[in-house]
DNA sequence: TCTTATTGATTGATATCCAATCCTGTGTTT
DNA sequence: AAACACAGGATTGGATATCAATCAATAAGA
């Protein structure tokens, strides 16, 4: 693979991990620095996230961690549902047996991790569901197209207001599933919808943020060789949030 | 705009003009002297249409216009029905009356281009009801995800055997706007997916492509400035396309 | 004729340099 | 003291030259 398209991976990962927060200033001379390599390459790494939405490079300024504003957070939610209903749609007609199978097995897991209070881990299955979801559908445009809007989701979560607590939607997956599996279509459709709904409804993104780690110190974990099996999830100093990048980051909104 | 998007712009065109067709090599120092830039910039430009899907890198081979294959072809098409189903889903809730006049006045537009018999401009037209289709969901995100497919179906069109009339289906889209404003959903997204379906099935793309022009060729109606009045549309030697890049191809498999 | 080796071309990447632009800090003016 | 203007520094966008690695196609040899 290219070293410019490894950067653009280990920078992405980065910001999903809410080490580079929106607004963050990507150097290129400092980025170069980091990885040792000449700031064409960076250039070029740039270009790759900018175009995946998750920087944005302004005209001899330089490139920034993406600001998505509250317009842009719900059009990524409002995408995102789309995209999620019409692969249910989708599933409803033509998924086959082991397909149903998989989906099931994969909320069993979850649900056994919720069990043994293995959190992690939970949260990580709670995020690969979705992603489990679209690949069923066999499409890999439809795949790629629903990963990027998860990472912009996800850079959406470094932006809002961090007091909720990560509740992993075991039963809304296990429902969907369920409804699906019964051609109740409609159901499951206003169900992913709801989800969806809930989440953006809770964002609070008047707040600025403020970068707590410097690029260097940001990307520091990721570097040297493969060293990316602890890929260290965000620090934070407020809340008791576990720093997770779960796709399900629930916001109790009712009191 | 940065010089690279300026050129990945352009090539972009070209392709989609059917100018630069599938497979077709774009190698970095003869499009350098082609615009007069560096390779740095070429580069630049290529990784932006890798990443739109319109370009294949290969490492230490270089870059070449995209060969979708037929599966390609399918996820796109299964992708774009996916997205314009769930806009009309969400248009058919949420849409306005300004909005529902907006798309009969096209349809209306369309329909006298047709009967003046303005073949080119009913093609345009007939293209651009899809793109304010989907602009009246007023959702920039879904804009640019439906407006990338739409390039990828345009560049499918490069590939398959060019023995059809182009109808501009404004029976489909008039249906369409008409079942959707009287609350018919369902109707109206399974005449989306049926004129899709119906289009790719008509796909053959076994044959190889040859490029009829250089890319110097090619490219040069689109250089010295702003020269851009006269698109140019595609040149074919056997059937009598008129060179449109309509996404409204339809195919006759029906006798 | 088939296999192997060499050569040429192209890409990936670096270093250095230059121009244009933006930010900032200072100094001047009112 | 406040507002404005200007100069300098820093950063980006880009050009050029160069080098190593790899691929492809040809040429040499069995």
């Amino acid at each position: 693979m290219s070293r410019s398209q490894a950067i653009a991976d280990i920078l992405t990962r980065a910001i999903l991990d809410h080490r580079l927060v929106p607004g963050c200033k990507l150097g290129e001379r400092e980025l170069s620095e980091i990885f040792d390599v000449s700031r064409i390459v960076i250039r070029q790494s740039l270009i790759r996230l900018a175009d995946d939405g998750l920087a944005q490079i302004e005209r001899n300024r330089g490139a920034f961690v993406a600001r998505p504003s509250m317009q842009d957070a719900m059009e990524i939610y409002d995408a995102l549902t789309l995209v999620e209903q019409g692969v249910a749609a989708q599933l409803s007609d033509r998924l086959g047996p082991a397909g149903w199978a998989e989906l099931r097995q994969h909320v069993e897991r979850q649900r056994q991790a919720v069990a043994s209070g293995n959190d992690a881990l939970a949260d990580v299955l709670g995020q690969e569901f979705h992603t489990v979801f679209v690949r069923l559908s066999r499409n890999k445009v439809m795949q790629e197209i629903h990963a990027q809007l998860v990472r912009r989701t996800t850079l959406l979560r470094s932006l809002i207001t961090a007091d909720f607590d990560y509740c992993n939607l075991l039963d809304d997956h296990a429902r969907v599933v369920e409804l699906l599996e019964k051609g109740r279509l409609k159901p499951a459709m206003e169900l992913i919808d709801a989800h969806h709904r809930s989440v953006v409804r809770g964002y609070i993104m008047d707040r600025q943020v403020f970068p707590e780690l410097t690029p260097r110190e940001a990307l520091e974990p990721y570097l040297d060789g493969k060293a990316g099996e602890a890929p260290k999830p965000a620090p934070r100093k407020k809340t008791g949030d576990r720093g997770g990048t779960g796709a399900h980051a629930h916001v109790h909104t009712a009191k």
